[in-house]
DNA sequence: GAGAATTGCGAGACCGTTCTCGCATTCCGT
DNA sequence: ACGGAATGCGAGAACGGTCTCGCAATTCTC
């Protein structure tokens, strides 16, 4: 059982008595050509289960048709998986393919990606970028001139068009939100990437998007004269846990816990119904960030909903845009979404 | 500002003084050569940020490193992030990248993207085939001789290694549990791919895992001696959902719901909750395949699960074995094991 | 019916690598 | 000091396409 090949051009060429410029002519529809030699040459490549080897065609071209995606952590965060797909079904409509790179939240990985993406020839990057400051892996010199888009954070220069979402400002109504039902001490579990264990004194936050939450809660609190209380937590489900806990031990327990993902919202959840509580009853919790869980649970989960799907796909456009003509950076805000369900409770009194 | 393009090996070549093999050689390491030469190839190929074009090398060498996946449905399926997930991180582990692509559970889109993949020379494809019978793109001509791992389900065909679960054991074992706990009148909830709408007789399964679930479960019921109740339904949430009213709604009502994936699971949550039912109490619900969320709420969702991770990298292991010796084809079949967390009420009297 | 215009197709360069082959040059032994 | 072996490196082919150029044959023009 021999390995058979696949049929090359010059298989084809062979096989109908013909060059390989008159097959190339033949086939993809271009030049001066005789209708019947393009009959017969299509026919011959049919027969022969022809297709062109998309390297060979990408090397002469210069281009691959292909773009490469470099994203923090896994699928197995809902924000990334719904990216990703929604990446991908764009592309593939533009006629585009997807190289997939995790960079695991490390600049380091991160760098080899980009640089595995470049050699891959990629004809263009959109990246998640793993810190704000480290980026001299993404010097104009060292992309070769290959547009990135950058999404979901910024950095802290302005040469890539950035797509993002509005996050203090949706962080910000959720808190309004729930001062309007009553609410007046409010917990705040918060991720913070590179940190270990959690801490209540606010560390130093690597990532815009982060950031911005951090702020619109902020802003929330000040605006409505609440307390409240704050930790921030390495992004593992144990250790948020124990910050949960935490939270719900401060000496002026919150009515209601924000988290800024939806891993936190698990640590929440799981912390909560140990201990018997119920959710939209005797706790309440907004999340960041929408999921088919959040929405299929009873009460429903109160989410702040990035338009994550739109986010991705608008990153293609503009990535493929920059990839057929010049254009130059921009800085597309989405705007995020308070989705009102059942996990927060309407307090009549005060506590 | 000019489009900068990266440097090629002649320049490398140019800029060192030196032939274009020599520079290979120096780089590569093999071969008769000086080491001052190394040395100096590599200083000044290192100036000038140089990288091999891997399109070039794949060309050249017949193979690119990378392996296609094409993958049934999207991300936001439990089982099939967690499995993209661990088939990306081991290829990168064995130097391969991974070029995917969805077919929606549609043989035709199937057929291109498998086609797409190989005009675009990937060494070898795992696929989740979209049906058990249609497989007319994967004859050994077609693939022109590349290696194929299909996951998850099997063909009707013995050509290609397969790695699947067994779930019809796990499914058996299940409902004994359940049997076990007290449960006499049971339910199914099972997502058929293809139909429309859902019916209370079994449809054709067009996909043997899900066939394997059935089996299963009828096993155990019958094992059990217990009567069942089932619903085939479309995998779409809203009629999932009049699908579990439905099941509900049943002159003998079951006090436990076997789902066959977390969608129809979901969709359980949903309806129960909305009809006031506490689960692990009022109801009973176990499901195919744990997820974070499963794990999280309370009471937790007892689940049969599948050793997901495991099953993508020992896709990708076999899939370069067979790259790059040639094996014959194997049918791996991993345990799936049921894991018991708190969503089964014990059942102390008949009810 | 002769020159011009048009048509159809083949030859060959090129994209960026790797790798075989062969040619100088140096090294060694006697 | 001379022949053979070893060493270092360059020339050039090959991978599978695309595309420009030019040549021969046909058609057109008056």
């Amino acid at each position: 059982m021999a390995t058979n090949k696949n049929a090359t051009i010059n298989d084809v060429a062979a096989a109908a008595g013909v060059s390989r410029a008159t097959v190339s002519r033949a086939l993809a529809g271009y030049g001066r050509i005789s209708k019947q030699t393009v009959d017969h040459v299509r026919s011959v490549a049919d027969g022969l289960g022809y297709r062109p080897n998309a390297l060979a065609v990408a090397m002469r071209a210069g281009k691959t048709k292909t773009i490469g995606l470099v994203v923090i952590s896994d699928f197995t965060n809902a924000f990334f998986d719904r990216a990703t797909k929604s990446i991908i079904d764009r592309a593939k409509e533009l006629g585009f393919r997807v190289l997939i790179q995790h960079s695991d939240e490390d600049v380091a990985v991160e760098r080899v990606a980009v640089e595995t993406m470049l050699s891959n020839q990629v004809d263009g990057i959109i990246l998640v970028p793993a810190s704000t400051t480290k980026h001299s892996h993404l010097t104009p010199k060292k992309l070769g001139g290959k547009p990135v888009v950058i999404i979901d954070r910024m950095l802290d220069i302005q040469r890539f068009t950035t797509v993002t979402t509005g996050d203090e400002v949706a962080a910000k109504e959720a808190v309004l939100y729930a001062g309007e039902r009553g609410h007046t001490n409010l917990g705040f579990l918060i991720a913070v990437p590179g940190i270990r264990g959690f801490t209540s004194t606010q560390p130093e936050i690597p990532i815009t998007s982060v950031q911005e939450r951090v702020d619109g809660f902020e802003l929330g609190v000040k605006t409505a004269k609440a307390k409240s209380v704050w930790v921030y937590s390495e992004d593992k489900q144990a250790i948020a846990e124990s910050a949960v806990e935490k939270l719900l031990d401060s000496p002026k327990t919150p009515t209601i816990i924000f988290t800024s993902n939806n891993d936190m919202l698990l640590a929440v959840l799981k912390v909560v119904g140990e201990r018997g509580l119920t959710i939209g009853k005797d706790i309440s919790v907004v999340s960041f960030d929408d999921s088919p869980w959040a929405a299929a649970m009873v009460p429903g989960i109160t989410v702040i909903s990035r338009p994550v799907e739109e986010l991705g796909s608008i990153a293609v456009t503009e990535l493929v845009e920059a990839i057929e003509g010049n254009t130059k950076p921009k800085e597309i805000v989405l705007p995020a979404s308070l989705v009102i369900r059942g996990s927060v409770a309407k307090l009549t009194k005060s506590k």
